[in-house]
DNA sequence: CTGTTAGCGCTTTCAG
DNA sequence: CTGAAAGCGCTAACAG
């Protein structure tokens, strides 16, 4: 019914043997058979067995990828750009790497879950984004998962997350707590003392990162950092939208909000519109990550660009070989304060 | 070294086979078997090998997820609501099925490529999203391509694409042609008479489709088509801002300005602010797609809303299985319009 | 440069 | 309900 490699070798006269190695490339075979087994192939309209090519040679051409949620353009453009270096040449079978995208929804549960499905699949490396959950049975489960995987061969690259003691996973982080405080130090230099924070959930590792510079930056201005300006929420636009609601009703003087992320950021704008509030004259707002979508709000927000596609690509080329790994193990992606319309100094 | 499934029957005392049954869960084993099996899966911490189970069973636990551009929520959308139906009890081996997410970057090569990767890979099934290329060679490969996987058993869902003739692939097809349709008329409603329209890239069934749309509305209220008036381009903030210069430059006189999608009108409404053009005052936009930024655009976008939550949910219940195709193959998905800020009656 | 020979680890009839 | 046995289709030594 289904052509195989053994067709294939019967009707190009030599052994199954030769068509591997024509197929995967990676042995010498004269031109001329060569051109034969091709022929071979193109007239059978054969197609390789990927499962049976993976349990022989002990390794597949997968790579899996772990996302809180690919419909969010954070965890979509980080993918992306992952996906875009891993095909190309290098690999077996024309090098044609496959991404298997999770979608954990930040669950720990999940996560450990997809890791042993790509455990199963034997994937050749594993990227995972986005902060982590720092603590309980789960961080210490994820750890331990995460040395199994490299101890089996497989390559583990957190992109944009901290690194996990005693594993052989690369990490490259996002300066979260540089950025964060930069961002905040700037809002204080226009003149806000009155500064509300909406913050992510609380056990990722972002979230705290984020807040620590923040707080950081309060410090190192003297200001006193109000437990009452801080909310927390998800990091979506309604969390923004709520959140934001929630700091003018325990402080009208506020005068900047400083969101989580752009999407937070945006809900912030909404409702601060929703109230009367004109930004920047009456508040100011900041987000974080500057999503393309940021450059078009109105007034075009003010963030900290993370180089999500450069981190991205940077973690697609480690997890398949084609760059060195960082000394140690770890590398600091730094972001960049981007300041546009959307703060400026305070009324009065 | 690896613990194989012989290892776990050894230890659990039975034949490989009754483990395999216990993993599998689809042939009745007797409950205290069943613990024992459980047991020494777990005391060996034993995963299933994917592709020696793939290869026996002849079927992998792999679905296939093409799309443009995964860093483009329109598509992340349709990805993640699919992703979140094929997983849950029903499959092999608990059922958890993974996504493989390939992006095309529009490129029929491309898609053809990893159509090719997938059918390699086994997969159970593939689910194609976004507008197709609708002519020359490889149309047709595509089709053929397509025809193969559904000989081999692999359940072709098309989602936001039209049909494929001579295919059992299933479509969920987006209402464009109604949806632009409804959307300009709208706009005539209003008083508009001079409309710019941007369009997407020319030899996509989405962009056709949305400016026959646009162009039935036109004709229905009487309204000369000037070509002048369409403009072409990507499905992105750029194409839009640098269309929307083109098209003042040719009619200044314009009063409306319809894109292609969300992305191209917010690069439109950036490019009419900084000519000067208040919206809608001036110049109204509107957009197509709704994606969660138009919201917040600053006025909000007037758009047709796609259900490409529901749609992408649908689409991964009909590939696995979990969901009756409907009659006949094809469902056509409508939008809704969305009026909001952005677009009102014209100057003069 | 090419062929021969063993499996890779699992599923699945077919008996019992 | 459980076991034995025969591959699934390919790769990778090892010879030649």
């Amino acid at each position: 019914m289904t052509v195989t490699l053994a067709d294939v070798a019967a009707r190009a006269q030599v052994s199954p043997a030769t068509v591997s190695r024509v197929l995967n490339g990676n042995y010498p075979v004269a031109a001329s058979t060569r051109e034969r087994v091709l022929k071979a192939v193109d007239e059978l309209d054969y197609v390789l067995n990927g499962p049976a090519s993976a349990l022989a040679a002990a390794t597949s051409d997968l790579i899996g990828i772990l996302v809180n949620d690919i419909a969010d353009p954070f965890f979509g453009i980080m993918a992306g750009a992952i996906q875009s270096e891993i095909g190309g040449p290098g690999g077996r079978a024309g090098g044609e790497r496959l991404a298997v995208v999770c979608n954990t929804g930040g669950s720990p549960e999940r996560e450990l879950t997809y890791l042993t499905l790509l455990q199963r699949q034997r994937a050749a490396a594993v990227v995972l984004t986005g902060g982590a959950v720092e603590e309980g049975p789960h961080a210490a489960a994820i750890a331990a998962k995460l040395r199994k995987l490299t101890d089996a061969g497989t390559q583990v690259v957190l992109c944009g997350r901290p690194p996990v003691a005693d594993t052989d996973a690369v990490a490259l982080a996002f300066d979260n707590r540089g950025g964060a405080r930069q961002l905040t130090a700037h809002l204080i230099g226009l003149g806000h003392r009155r500064l509300g924070y909406i913050a992510g959930p609380k056990e990722r590792t972002t979230t705290r990162h984020r807040l620590e510079g923040h707080r950081q930056a309060l410090a190192a201005a003297g200001i006193e950092d109000d437990p009452a300006l801080t909310v927390h929420g998800r990091y979506d636009r309604r969390s923004g939208y709520e959140a934001t609601l929630e700091l003018l009703r325990r402080e009208p003087g506020l005068t900047a909000v400083v969101a989580a992320n752009d999407s937070v950021a945006l809900g912030a704008c909404a409702a601060l519109r929703e109230s009367g509030l004109r930004i920047p004259q009456d508040v100011s707002v900041a987000g974080f990550d500057d999503l393309p979508f940021s450059v078009d709000a109105v007034p075009a927000l003010t963030t900290v660009r993370l180089p999500l596609s450069e981190a991205g690509a940077r973690a697609g080329r480690i997890a398949t070989g084609r760059e060195e790994p960082p000394p140690g193990g770890l590398a600091t992606v730094r972001g960049e304060l981007m300041v546009r319309g959307s703060t400026g100094v305070p009324r009065g």
